[in-house]
DNA sequence: CAATCGTCCTGCGGGC
DNA sequence: TGCCCGCAGGACGATT
């Protein structure tokens, strides 16, 4: 499941690999994945358009072309991104093909096709109410513990669930909520209207440092995601808690947790955790 | 108004 | 060994 490190780590690697190539042909194997505007109009709109840059925000992957349009994906839990230089052999579960004028190609795949697939006008982002709603970006130069305190101020409910709601707070997902409490010492059901400033300035810094260090690792490859090389990335044996229940948690040693917060499976150490 | 549930979907793991 | 069942989950809409 691609959260914000693992769609900058692809973001990263686009801009070395496919910015400034221009797009020779669009094939759509299939096209459930493709929002708003019909397949027709989506290869029509997309041949012969360059590449200019490559965007995130949140978990959202925007591709900025030499037209007024915008081709945005977001990859959910099993989308990917995948590149291919001139004559390797096509991944699985692909469902558009973006062919290069050099032939090296581009692949959106996706095993259980949930992904989203937009393009639209640049003036038209707004409409996408996730994009227009989405709260701060977790690792803007101006994002600070102020600014935390400010957003979680006033709301309630339980903490983990609001750091994964997108209009709160960009691209946090169910592992780096998770790994980023555990690191803070603070349960994923506590009530976020009880928290300490001390508690809230933890949970920012844990937060951050999670992220950026997933990013330095390129991501965790739970579930089914792999970089733009189809590569998995080197962050899970540097996870703490997501995934291990039954095994010691790495401070204390006492077994850890599961158990369904907001829906989700989320792990925890009872003991380190209040 | 917060919490929960159903929905989309398919690979995989547990159980027998 | 092989089959079947049910779980996993990001985001959204409907319901409690």
């Amino acid at each position: 499941m691609p959260e914000l490190p693992e769609v900058e780590t692809i973001r990263q690697d686009m801009i070395k690999k496919v910015k400034g190539k221009k797009i020779e042909n669009v094939e759509i194997k299939n096209e459930k994945n493709i929002r708003i505007i019909s397949p027709e109009q989506f290869k029509e709109k997309l041949k012969g358009r360059v590449i200019e840059d490559i965007q995130r925000r949140g978990k959202f992957l925007i591709i900025n072309l030499d037209s007024d349009d915008l081709l945005i994906f977001h990859l959910k839990l099993t989308g990917r991104l995948l590149f291919s230089s001139v004559g390797k052999e096509e991944p699985k579960y692909v469902r558009i093909v973006f062919t290069f004028t050099d032939k090296s190609r581009l692949f959106f795949a996706d095993i259980r096709g949930f992904a989203d697939v937009f393009l639209i006008p640049r003036s038209d982002v707004e409409t996408i109410p996730a994009i227009k709603n989405m709260g701060p970006e977790p690792l803007s130069p101006d994002f600070n513990p102020d600014k935390l305190k400010q957003i979680l101020g006033g709301k309630r409910g339980k903490i983990k669930p609001l750091l994964m709601d997108q209009s709160v707070i960009a691209g946090i997902g169910n592992i780096y909520s998770q790994e980023a409490l555990y690191r803070a010492g603070i349960h994923p059901e506590r009530e976020v209207s009880k928290l300490t400033e001390k508690e809230i300035e933890a949970i920012y810094r844990s937060l951050v440092d999670v992220l950026k260090e997933a990013i330095k690792y390129r991501g965790s490859s739970v579930d089914a995601y792999l970089d733009l090389n189809g590569k998995e990335g080197n962050y899970v044996p540097h996870l703490k808690i997501y995934g291990k229940e039954g095994q010691a948690c790495p401070r204390c040693g006492s077994s850890i947790k599961k158990k369904r917060v907001g829906g989700r499976g989320t792990y925890f150490c009872s003991k380190c955790q209040k």
